[in-house]
DNA sequence: GTCTATATGCTGATAGAC
DNA sequence: GTCTATCAGCATATAGAC
């Protein structure tokens, strides 16, 4: 108990550190996105940061699993609910610009196959399009998914495409309207897949 | 002329810089993308190149320009024109991953509006997005290029975010077909412009 | 115009004391 | 577990010779 006492109070520590980073960023943008300044915001030094993650590019792959744990409650239920808690969860990323910015710099940074992003976003997109292909054989008319002759796993990398692009967009110009664009795009597959 | 002369010397030299650059990132991979492998690759020490480029950041927003200019030809012309020259620019893009992870990162990083980038790119969103929503407007029922009630901005914006967001989906996994996503979500519109 | 050499500056990572 | 101190390292940027 010992042992595991101690344990859990890194993972705890842990957790806390995760989400004190959350709110940093959200808040203060992207340029909060490095280690002294989460440091700071924990009240720990830059080293006693560390001490939990074995480097900056593994802590910045816990915080995005982090963010998506704590969205991941709107991303549950019927197939209508998941449609409007992905465009809640595009609605609360408005609020939070700078964690936008880190999701998109690891997406890209994340290319190579030894980033310490790379199985992460592999693993997370996989489960995004088995959440939707999911939805879309439980909603569509083809017994499939498919619509209009598209097979479902096109059509969940074509939403999640949509998701990420806009959001380079909306990163350079916040006037973008980042839900409208990708909920034009559900409704038009919904009423494809309903009119067939 | 003599001052002519020396002027053009200059720009000769940027262009057959980015002439290379553009070969060599996109053969070699984005780890060709540092100021010292291009100028290697020219046949310049660091600081030899950098005095064609105030920076870095100048350097990769010219490459990306250049990248442009060199894609244009296949943006030109009629709407159905334009449908395939988009789908070869992205067939393209699948022999050159270097650059395509270059161009996603600097639009990232362009987030910010101090970024070298960042006018670059808003630029370059606003003239693709102009050539789509003119062409949606020569070939669309609706007089005004809308489909299905989504103005033709949204469309566009739809358009630019699902070939921004594959390349992601592509650079983490090659084997994700990106011209097919792209172009099934054409068909979708075109499907649907033509039958409304 | 191009080079060599160096400054600069950050920031992530590590060692070792407490 | 946390800190202070320090290293390491690189890649950009600049100065100055040729």
């Amino acid at each position: 108990m010992a042992r595991r006492g101690s344990y859990a109070k890194g993972v705890a520590k842990r957790e806390e550190i995760l989400g004190v980073a959350l709110e940093v960023i959200a808040q203060d943008g992207y340029r909060a996105a490095s280690v002294k300044e989460i440091a700071d915001a924990v009240g720990l030094s830059q080293a006693g940061l560390l001490h939990y993650f074995s480097s900056k590019e593994e802590l910045f792959v816990e915080i995005l699993r982090k963010r998506d744990e704590l969205d991941q409650d709107s991303l549950d239920g019927s197939p209508a609910e998941l449609r409007e808690g992905f465009l809640r969860v595009i609605r609360h990323n408005v609020s939070t610009p700078g964690l936008v910015e880190l999701f998109s710099r690891q997406a890209a940074e994340a290319a190579d196959a030894e980033h310490p992003a790379h199985a992460f976003f592999l693993l997370r997109n996989a489960a995004l399009r088995e959440s939707l292909t999911s939805a879309l054989r439980r909603v569509g008319n083809d017994s499939d998914g498919a619509i209009a002759g598209v097979d479902p796993d096109t059509i969940a990398r074509m939403i999640q495409a949509v998701a990420d692009g806009v959001q380079l967009q909306w990163l350079l110009d916040p006037e973008v309207d980042m839900t409208g664009v990708v909920d034009a795009l559900l409704g038009l597959l919904i009423e494809k897949s309903g009119h067939e």
